[in-house]
DNA sequence: CTGAAAGCGCTTACAG
DNA sequence: CTGAAAGCGCTTACAG
């Protein structure tokens, strides 16, 4: 049923060696024969067998792509599809296809790892995320598959090729920003503790508040777990401190709309009474009211550049380990207000 | 360096048969060789190679995803990773893995979903949309390769297993709504006219006016064109009509809130001087304000059972072309109001 | 410039 | 209950 190269073959009467040069554009086949067997695999509709290819190459020309276990969480934020479609363009370049991860646990997602990289079905993999501890990261770094990252290493970050924004110095300068603005009691809601990038940006925040000779103040950190925590809870007692905060600095666009709806929920408004700002800078945020201030990650830049990374180390077993740094900006918007 | 089914049985000191019945959990292999093979995988960190086992066992155990050409457009949506989300729960609950088209134009596409199938790299393949004049869907319909398609098949749908929310009926639903609240003058901001969706839901809406007695006027109808149009002009038109619409129906909760952002550049409020209602129901128009009125189509539920059917197919060659109807509806919030 | 042969790492009748 | 052999559909030294 399916017509395989012998097929081709038979019927341009060649040896199945000529018809697999053919495919490979060998140039010491003649023009002639190239031509013949090229008509022969259009008329009966000739489609390698990528199988059997890959199996005798030892490739897969194929990436995969690892997402975080809280597959609710990765997938909602419009993060997962923008980098998604920066990796796809990346990678189809190169002829390269794309394999997700589908496990919902870490254990799953780890054994589904280890499989797809031991079992030869990707080339490389790129990591989506970079949490603290996380046992994947420690097993491609162990194993010698080619692999990037889209966020910093917590360790031994000189040994992996990874892309991120600078994190610490992007957070810094929002944090300056409302600083500029006069705000002197800013707040911040970051992710949950164990990822890189929440780090990061709450230590470009502290180093902001540190240089500007304002102190930090452990109350005005909201950590927001998005399965567990009560975040409505936590901006309540945000607000309710002897001294509240004039600005919240929060991790993302979606989180800082949740904030400003419970904000108005207790009578104060944005920018008036507090200026808010976010990060991502999602489609929407323009066209909101307030039109939402935000840092724009370049997440599509992110995207391309980690499979451009793995893709190197797959083509060349011996390029070096490199990071590369995508820059962020800050969009000021409505948001934010002078005090 | 890779350790093959060889080197297990070499260890073991029984045939590679074996162990590959050992893996295959062949009930006609003692107990006791199975644990001492077993034993040996572990040991050696035994892991199947699975170009080679594809190879032989003529599959893949893999689902290929295809979605639109203008790839922005497909991942801007958060309908994008809503519907993967469920397609990828599925799928893993039957250990098959995704891939993923990357393809930037429709050209591209095509031959990517023929090779993808012929090549064997899937077993079977999730359309994720359906347009007329789809030269993909017509390609899967002839090839006899397992599909199903998320959205009405726009001809031959009695032969295609899809899943769809019955689009007439809930954009009827909202339509009425809203001719309930007292509007007699309801515009419609749809998606582009060649998907399938666009066009049910455009019938939706002229069925309630219809059987509400209300006039069918072009000029209400807009056509929402992502990639060209001039989103903002063709707002301003519609409030310049002589007649103005009270009322706005749009098929996506973004777009109506940039729908909404035009509005109030016009000094027109919602929903005190216009209401507007979207589709989708996205995770943040709960909390924006005005909290907009939405219909939630079930995403993940249509990502599940897409998944399912196609899955259907894949392991049982006779089984009957299905349609799945997901349930769609609407959620009152604060956009509309009574006239 | 082209072909015969071996082999990639598995599975599965067939035999015993 | 287990093994030897053939074969899945390719690629690639080796020979000529």
């Amino acid at each position: 049923m399916t017509v395989t190269i012998k097929d081709v073959a038979k019927h341009a009467q060649v040896s199945p060696s000529t018809v697999s040069r053919v495919i490979a554009d060998n140039p010491r086949i003649s023009p002639k024969t190239k031509e013949k067997v090229k008509e022969v695999m259009e008329s009966l509709g000739y489609h390698p067998n990528f199988q059997a290819r890959n199996l005798v190459i030892q490739k897969s020309q194929t990436l995969g792509i690892i997402m975080e276990n809280s597959a609710a969480l990765a997938f909602q934020n419009p993060f997962f599809p923008e980098v998604l479609r920066g990796i796809s363009a990346a990678a189809h370049k190169s002829q390269f296809g794309l394999y997700l991860s589908t496990g919902a646990t870490e254990e799953e997602i780890f054994e589904e790892v280890v499989a797809m990289t031991l079992g030869k079905r990707v080339d490389g993999v790129i990591l989506l995320y970079s949490k603290i501890g996380d046992r994947v990261m420690e097993y491609l770094k162990n194993s010698g598959v080619p692999f990037s990252v889209v966020g910093r290493p917590y360790a031994q970050a000189e040994t992996i090729s990874y892309v991120d924004n600078d994190n610490v110095q992007i957070a810094k300068e929002v944090t300056d920003y409302l600083i500029g603005l006069g705000h002197r009691h800013i707040a911040f809601v970051g992710g949950t503790a164990d990822y890189v990038v929440s780090l990061d940006r709450l230590k470009g925040y502290q180093q902001a508040l540190t240089d500007a000779g304002l102190p930090f103040i452990q109350e005005y950190i909201a950590e927001r777990n998005p399965m567990q925590s009560d975040e409505e809870g936590a901006i309540r007692r945000l607000m309710e401190l002897p001294i509240r905060p004039t600005a919240i600095v929060t991790h993302d666009d979606l989180v800082a709309y949740e904030v400003i709806s419970y904000l108005e929920d207790m009578k104060l408004s944005v920018p008036e009474d507090v200026s808010v700002i976010g990060f991502n800078n999602h489609a929407i945020s323009e066209h909101l009211k307030p039109p939402l201030s935000s840092v724009d990650i370049s997440i599509y830049e992110l995207g391309v550049q980690a499979a451009n990374l793995a893709l190197e180390k797959i083509l060349d077993e011996t390029a070096a380990v490199r990071k590369v740094t995508v820059p962020a900006r800050l969009i000021e918007r409505g948001s934010c207000q002078q005090l």
